[in-house]
DNA sequence: CGACACATGTAACACGTTACATGATTTG
DNA sequence: CAAATCATGTAACGTGTTACATGTGTCG
């Protein structure tokens, strides 16, 4: 729902057009998140399609199909903007579901399954980290989009620190079996 | 690509069927993120689809039916074990495109916006950190599960301290303009 | 004229996710 | 027996994403 309520938060500035969306859109990432004008458009259907915009045809001499964001839009994109992420429910992060299993893959060395993806990391944030410095003109979303980026990585070198330590700490413990089935179920409230 | 990926992990260990595959699924995340059984028989599809796995017709009296790991499987889960997430092309962070896109939202207030987010952020680590201690006999999924969802929420919290202070800054500085459209193209290595 | 960028749009597919249908088996 | 659980499976939808088709305007 990123590019969705993106593009609803560009329209509520007032009524553009596609390319117009793409533009704003990558300005407003620093010019660091690409998008595809196609997607631009199957967007705009849906958002069309859930009452959230309309489409003023495009006058006869206009070449360019404006969009305008209606007033449902505009609720719907005021508690978007307050409402956390997703993650909410169950955020089954990529990396940290490759180490999961890493621990149950017979072959697969979780250690070093570990160590690759810090190394990978550390590199990233090193090229982040130059491209940076290399920046003069102060650009805020090119600096929110940069800072996102090596907090990421630093969270996650940071994660994996401590993962290496819970496996390692596991590993000389007991035989891990295949576990009680405890049949808990964690909640946390939201 | 993340439960995908992981229940081809788990076939790695030895054929399976579909309710076995949810219920270490959910043990190996330490019973913290939940799994729709029915996305597990919709993924085994997938996965038999495209060669990854094979199906063992449940033999007469067997009420299960059995999913195999194929060789190309293996190879595919060996290289996504050490490859970074996906968020290599762009990350695309929900968070992120809401304080961005605030910024462009006429009426929207882009401080209150970080605050909120960041309220809900610290409050849901004392939410974590309550759970984590009261977790007495350690189980290593739990761990990792939680200990990534505290790093996770640690690292929003930072960010949105960061993106805070970039903002406010920006807000006393120049009339920001449509800012020049540089057409810039900014590219990491991966 | 020819190449290129602008501009709109569609078709197709990916994965994730849920709600629902259908039997078989266990258990109170 | 009835209810709950086990077990498999399907239909449908959502967003994200790309590749492609089509036409127009501009500029060397």
């Amino acid at each position: 729902m990123s590019v969705r309520h993106a593009l609803l938060a560009l329209l509520s500035d007032g009524p553009k057009y596609g390319m117009q969306l793409r533009d704003e859109y990558e300005a407003t990432t620093g010019d660091i998140w690409p998008l595809n004008v196609g997607q631009v458009y199957t967007t705009l259907q849906r958002l069309d399609r859930d009452g959230l915009i309309g489409s003023e045809g495009a006058a006869e001499d206009e070449r360019q199909k404006r969009f305008r964001i209606t007033a449902q839009g505009e609720a719907e994109l005021a508690g978007w903007l307050r409402t956390p992420p997703g993650p909410a429910a169950p955020p089954r992060d990529e990396l940290v579901t490759k180490v999961l299993v890493a621990t149950r893959v017979p072959g697969a060395d979780v250690a070093e399954v570990i160590q690759a993806h810090r190394r990978q990391a550390v590199e990233l944030m090193q090229e982040w980290t130059r491209l940076k410095q290399e920046q003069t003109e102060l650009d805020l979303p090119f600096a929110l989009v940069v800072d996102a980026e090596l907090t990421r990585l630093g969270g996650i070198v940071r994660w994996l620190n401590l993962a290496d330590k819970h496996v390692k700490r596991a590993a000389k413990a007991p035989a891990q079996g295949p576990a009680p089935r405890l049949r808990r179920r964690v909640v946390v409230r939201q």
